[in-house]
DNA sequence: AATGAATGAGGGTTCATTCAT
DNA sequence: AATGAATGAACCCTCATTCAT
């Protein structure tokens, strides 16, 4: 019966991947039942609340944040390592719009989701501090702030009248630009950061 | 009757801002008569959506806006007059979470609000120009993207952790920084503002 | 003022017979206020009820009816006199749905509408004896089943799937024919009634 | 759990015959709920509009009425098998206000009680081809058409000040005595029932 | 008189959650 | 465990009628 329990855990999770890449973001847990093809019941036994379907349904999206977080540090130059990262999350969001909520929102339940979150943010904060060491990332924001900052640029993009990707991608654009050290306050070293490398 | 009708439908916007500034961005058209003290039929007719409403609310603030517009267009520095828009209408979104609905979201109906909200695009159309012609704006945003950014930036900050209001100081700075023309793909020119001192 | 009242007065008989032509039996009052270009209370002050206002919007009607009953008892055929009266009746309620709530229903109040339908069934009354008379009606219908069988009849083919007016021509034959009474328990008499006359 | 679920429609159900019974044919799910003793949402569940719930209603009734028609068809003389038919319907709708609603209006959905209305027709049609064929109906109508024209006799007959029985019974009589060929245009035969005794 | 804003009962419908089976 | 019927609070909206101006 355990394996039952599984198949149907997973109907449910399915059912609602199909209703984020529809687009309806609501998750109501008794049309994802009907959906499923399950109780109602089964679904409140598996995911208790909305938040905890959201975050089932984010564990894979955070672990491959992750694995590209482990990529993004792996690459030589900090600069572009960061700008790996930040295009990844992006683009997650972009393609699952119930992230966001996950991504975004803080948590407050002992969840796998949340912990994963902030593994994710440890990861994201080794690259920032090699990025500010490089020179490549203004002092004043963390890991936190650039999670939000991409939800921002999300959130901006979708509501855009034109294209949302290209939205973003220009929005994304910006926010990287803006991430790098203020050049007028920077106290000038070797091999000015600013400039492109020859 | 003009009198009473006014005082009723000041009455209802009052319920309303209060309501807003409680953090209910709801604004739920019969427990707003409720707390109004006047009839539900009363505030349908005023306000037949939440959308008229929350127009409504927005006009004073988009009004403001307009006028900070002018005033940032008087200033002899073109970046500092963009800087100065852009700070206005986070501290506006900062004091009045619903108000961001009207300024993010695409307006459909004929409504005042949607006139000033263009009006408003306007005016920030013509700082935007001024600014790119001073070479200290990137090419590739207009006024409804700055609009949608700081949108984001204020989405971001009310989702940040600690401080909102400091969170939002500090991603406003790498908006604007971002905004800057990319150094490293200008031409440069004498007194260029956005080369790094020597 | 007794003008401007009275014209009131006829904007408003106006717009609920445009309602009425369109379909729209309804009445609300406030609707016909609104389309009248008349304020509610106006509406009220002269028709303190929907039933009011049907019944003067009837009297048009009841009027024509009483025309016709007069033209029918100068026929010299009384099966023909009562074969027209019926069918004028069967004409008004097909143009004036509205009409059939006044003709079928059982007034209550003294107006002048119950006062002209008194008067029309009197006359009908007139034809009706005649007609028993002549041995060209049955004995067990008097003037109020009259008008009620009509209105059944018009009930009836308002609610047939195909064309209205044809299926009430129908109906209206079998009414007519049902009315003759019946042969087979006739007393027999010189110029049997039910063969067609030489 | 079947059990209970049957419980409760049938509660709903009785509700509804009740407050039929009472004369109100209103049949608000809100208030029927009230009085069932049921959760509002239990009456949507299984009766989603008010349409559907007069049409469960009206099933016992139909599959009466079914089971009339065969027993009239049943009968040797086509004449009075339809008399028996017409004389069930309109008890029936004597006895059940709302039922009238089923019966004289068009249905859309694809529903049990059309699905029943439509093998009541096709039965009634084999009555009036008998009695067609008998010599003992006009030609011009079929069972859409006596269906209608016997829920017009007791919309007729409910209008009657004095007694709706009596006046119905009347009624029907002119009816059925209508839809006797007319002897007029008949084709002389032997033995025709419809010519007057001698 | 006329106006039309105000009223609020009334009715409709949904959906998160519980719980009997 | 699973089911899915039941629940009913919570919203939404309309419209007949009143009444201050």
């Amino acid at each position: 019966m355990r394996v039952d329990a599984a198949r149907n855990r997973d109907r449910v999770l399915s059912a609602a991947r199909e209703a984020v890449a529809r687009g309806d973001t609501s998750l109501q847990l008794n049309e994802l039942a009907r959906r499923a093809g399950v109780g109602v019941g089964t679904v409140y036994r598996n995911f208790p609340t909305r938040q905890a379907l959201l975050e089932a349904l984010s564990e894979d999206r955070l672990l491959a944040l992750l694995a590209e977080a482990s990529a993004a540090l792996a690459e030589a130059d900090p600069s572009s390592g960061l700008r790996r990262l930040l295009r990844a999350v992006l683009d997650v969001l972009l393609a699952d719009e119930a992230f966001a909520e996950v991504l975004a929102i803080r948590q407050e339940a002992r969840s796998a989701a949340a912990g994963l979150k902030t593994r994710f943010d440890r990861a994201a904060e080794d690259l920032i501090t090699r990025a500010r060491e490089a020179g490549a990332l203004r002092a004043d924001v963390d890991a936190e702030d650039l999670r939000l900052m991409v939800c921002g640029v999300v959130h901006a993009a979708r509501n855009n009248g034109g294209d949302t990707d290209s939205a973003a991608e220009r929005y994304l654009a910006v926010l990287m630009a803006g991430l790098r050290p203020d050049p007028r306050s920077a106290v000038p070293r070797c091999g000015t950061r600013s400039l492109p490398p020859e």
